[in-house]
DNA sequence: CAGCCTTCCTGAACAGCGTTAAGGTGTCAA
DNA sequence: TTGACACCTTAACGCTGTTCAGGAAGGCTG
């Protein structure tokens, strides 16, 4: 029979409330309770909330891994860090606020970060140095956080003030004078274009600098 | 006479409170009693504490636009889009989990938005289109956020707990098999060159896509 | 000058939060 | 049978953001 509740099961369902109702909702007491058991039943399997975050991202960048791991080895540096990229991203975008709440916690479980090794593997092996392939994997991290961070709260925002949004509107908001700005923002494309432009832009940099 | 707090004054002591004292300290008690004045007393000045929140990034952002004002105009769109960048970090640095809390904000002063337009207009003026323009913005705006996020969590990880950030404890951690990710980690320099090496890459990738 | 209206704040309260301490129950080993 | 341990409950702590009724002060209108 099961004892108890499990580590596990608190991370996973601590992701699933996240997922149903956001950050806010995401409470000791509503995470009890969807597992049939008093608050404080909590505290014996984790130390406090901010270690529980941590494990939760941490199995967040386990799955990155995996998926990672499942796909087959790219044609070069440049597939590899995409699909990474790419992968980190649509894992953030699974969980409400998941950029928010992911980005810059702790991770608790080295295999996690031991996902890297093959990468860097397949990188020197084609004349990168390791510096060089922590700074691709730096740069690349750092730019989905931030896009990532951006295109949530950008569709927060637009489902609970759809009107806001609305070309008419932004142009009355922004005033006169700012005709560039009015017409860059008219042009914007959805997320998932505007993405793959600029990583598409972050990996030719990165070939400017380190390729031969 | 003073006749009373104002807006300005509210956001001003807050964004003092949050560099002495960090994100929690950030209450609307304490930032009551730091102005003399009892909590409910905010609220008529401010709708609630997201919208605090909102104010403080424009505040910033303000800043930002400020400073980047007061550099005179560089020496075409790389320049440009590397002296915004540098402020935005260094904005975002001089206030404690700076890119956490004001990342992803509404800005709520139009004028904030209207600083891009000498920008694009330049921009635009030496054959790029406004969309590129826009591009290039979000892109390094992006990994700004990304990469200070981060920044000040490591710094923060490791002013709680010095120790864990020596290189044998990160190899003990680490365990067996990840020499490479080890190896690459032990290269680490600090992270105002890192950042530099990072936004060079970026404005190669912009050139690499964008230039004539 | 009297009275009102608006502006700005107080006092008190509410529900909910993370967290802790003490104690109980069930299971397994000796 | 006794004891130890794992796991949970009950109860409470101090704190949070927020609301609401009301009170004091100043300017505007009659």
């Amino acid at each position: 029979m099961t004892k108890g509740i499990t580590r596990e099961q608190i991370v996973t369902a601590a992701l699933e409330l996240l997922d149903d109702q956001g950050m806010d909702a995401l409470t000791v007491r509503a995470l009890a309770s969807r597992l049939d058991v008093r608050p404080s039943a909590l505290y014996w399997h984790v130390r406090n909330k901010q270690e529980l975050l941590d494990e939760m991202a941490t199995e967040v960048m386990r799955r990155v891994a995996d998926a990672l791991a499942a796909v087959p080895p790219g044609d070069g540096w440049r597939d590899d860090l995409a699909t990474y990229t790419r992968v980190l991203r649509s894992e953030y975008l699974l969980h409400r606020d998941g950029a928010r709440v992911f980005s810059g916690t702790r991770i608790t479980d080295p295999e996690v970060i031991r996902m890297k090794e093959p990468l860097f593997e397949r990188w020197t092996a084609s004349g990168w140095k390791p510096a060089d392939a922590d700074d691709a994997l730096d740069l690349v991290t750092a730019f989905a956080v931030g896009f990532v961070i951006e295109e949530q709260e950008r569709r927060q925002a637009a489902e609970a003030d759809p009107s806001r949004y609305s070309i008419g509107r932004r142009d009355a908001w922004l005033g006169e004078g700012a005709s560039l700005v009015k017409e860059a923002g008219r042009l914007q494309d959805d997320a998932d274009q505007r993405f793959e432009r600029l990583l598409g832009m972050v990996l030719d940099g990165i070939a400017a600098r380190l390729d031969t």
